[in-house]
This record gives structure tokens, C-alpha cells and sequence, in this order.
DNA sequence: TTAAATCATTAGACGAATACAACTACCCGA
DNA sequence: TCGGGTAGTTGTATTCGTCTAATGATTTAA
């Protein structure tokens, strides 16, 4: 069997139209960083924030960037007053950033436009709705 | 009925599930920015290239970028030997871009780099990955 | 033929993001 | 207590992409 058989060919198509189906939404991107006014990437990190209190440390790596610049991305969120920084009472040298209760319903806001669904997803027909949902878990769930 | 029923409770979850799949998947455009040696936007510029030729102020509308830097990006690729600008016989004031030969096979390497389906779906059942494949070009056909 | 509009280009200012180096405060093991 | 390693911060340099303004060449409409 070739590298290019059924199964294969199958999972390719099907990946590439997801692919654009998530990826073709970008104006998404747009909506949210302009109803917030702030970069995409500092959305980003306050999601992130508001999801459970983190140190710069471990947000520095989940956004996969570097500690300056998970500092400075602070710094912004900070002076807007959606997020604050607290003594980690674990390690004096690490802080604990948290939401402010501004900062969570901006991300709140976020969440709501990043999650609704397109207009096609709501009108599958019930049953593939269902297999969708159940085969997106799995994948979702497979660390991919 | 609600705006929570559970049509729109599934969707939403499916989405969320969706949209992880795809968007953790951010290490793809890392590999490809490596191989290909250029940003994200150039490359995503090189495969529109190679898909059809373009002139300028399509490029720049179909990236969603302005002229000044559709031309710049331009450049960058002609000094790279990857694309060529020839006269528009339709219009003199317009040139056409248009994929060289190194052109074509980095943009093919990108696509098959990006057009790699993960693990998680190749290892599906066989009735689920073809549901799927079903209800993603379904998907992806409505414009969504 | 003249005037307005369009295409590509050049230039400059700007914010966003990445990468490095260096510093302090602090933790922890030897 | 001493020394190496870590967390956060500061600073600098560079790249990338957006935005605005302006220009020459060309098309199109009046």
C-alpha cells in the first residue's frame, strides 16, 4: 500500500477542510481585538489568566515566548487594569498574576465571540452534529 | 427556548474542540517557517502565488494587506528566485507575479508540511474519519 | 483632450513580537 | 555559609507587518 491510499487521501481532504473552516474565520481574530483593543496575543495571554492564575513563568511558556516579553505583556494587561500580580507565597521569587474582575469579563467578552460557532455548524442536521461533536472530543482529547 | 438549548450547547463545544485541533497545531507553521527559511505571511503569499498567477492589488486583497506591502513582500520573494513579475497585457499599469520553478517546490514543500493531517485523525476508525470527512466538506463548502 | 481614478512603487512612522544580555532577589544543595 | 541555578525585570537590537502620504505611469470617463 502506497503512502497515498484511501485512508490517507480521506484524512487529508477531511483535515484541510477543517482546516480552512477554522482557520477561514479569521475575521474572528479581527472582532475580538478590536472589541478589545489590544493585540491578539495579549487576548491570548488574559484568557489564559483568566482560565486559572498563573506565575510569568508558566505564561511565558505556554505563549511560548520569553520571560521579557511575558514581563512586558503583564505590564500592559496590568496598567489596563485586567490583570494583577500577588506574592507567591510558595517561591519569594516568583509572582502569581491573577484577573482583576474588569480582566475577567473582557475575557469573558473573548471567550464569547472566539466561541460561537459559524452559522453552517449550527445548521448540520441534528444526528451529524452529534457524530461531530463526539469525534471532535476524541480528537480534541488525543493531545493530537 | 433558550440561547443555551442543546443544539447550540453541542455546537459550541464542537467548536471549541474544532478549533483546538486545528489552532494547537501551530507547531505546522513553526515547521514551515523553518523549512522554507521565511515568515508565515510570505509563505502563505508564495502558495497564493503558485495556486494562480496574481497581479499586486490582488495579492494585497486576498492577504488582506495593503499595496505598499504586497509589493514589498514581492521583492523579498523575486530576491529569493521564488516568484517574477511579467507586463499585464491587459493593463499596462499592472504586473502579473507568477511562481518560478524553486517557487513552485517550496510552495508544494509548505503544502505538504501544512496538509498533513495529525496522528489523531489518521488513527480514527474508518466510519468516523469518513463521517467526518463528510460533514467537514460539508462544512467547508457552505462558505461557512 | 482634459480630468479623475487606478496600479505599482518608494518612503517614513509606528506597534507588535522575538531574541539576547545583564541585573536583583531568592531558592536550594553541598 | 557558599555557590550555582531560577524568577522576574530592565534594556537594547532586529524583524515583521500596518498605516499614511506621495509619485510616475497608465487607464478611463467627461
Amino acid at each position: 500500500m502506497s503512502t497515498h491510499d484511501t485512508t490517507t487521501a480521506t484524512a487529508e481532504r477531511a483535515w484541510a477542510n477543517l482546516r480552512e473552516i477554522v482557520l477561514g474565520g479569521n475575521e474572528r481574530r479581527k472582532d475580538v481585538v478590536e472589541a478589545l483593543g489590544m493585540s491578539f496575543f495579549r487576548v491570548k495571554a488574559l484568557r489564559r489568566i483568566a482560565r486559572e492564575p498563573v506565575t510569568l513563568r508558566e505564561l511565558a511558556d505556554q505563549l511560548l515566548t520569553d520571560r521579557p516579553y511575558a514581563t512586558l505583556v503583564v505590564d500592559d494587561l496590568e496598567s489596563r487594569g485586567l490583570v494583577e500580580r500577588t506574592a507567591n507565597p510558595a517561591d519569594r521569587r516568583s509572582k502569581i498574576v491573577s484577573v482583576t474582575e474588569t480582566g475577567r469579563s473582557a475575557a469573558e467578552r473573548a471567550n464569547r465571540i472566539l466561541g460561537t460557532p459559524p452559522a453552517a455548524l449550527l445548521a448540520l442536521p441534528p444526528d451529524d452534529l452529534a457524530v461531530l461533536d463526539r469525534i471532535a472530543a476524541r480528537l480534541a482529547d488525543e493531545g493530537l
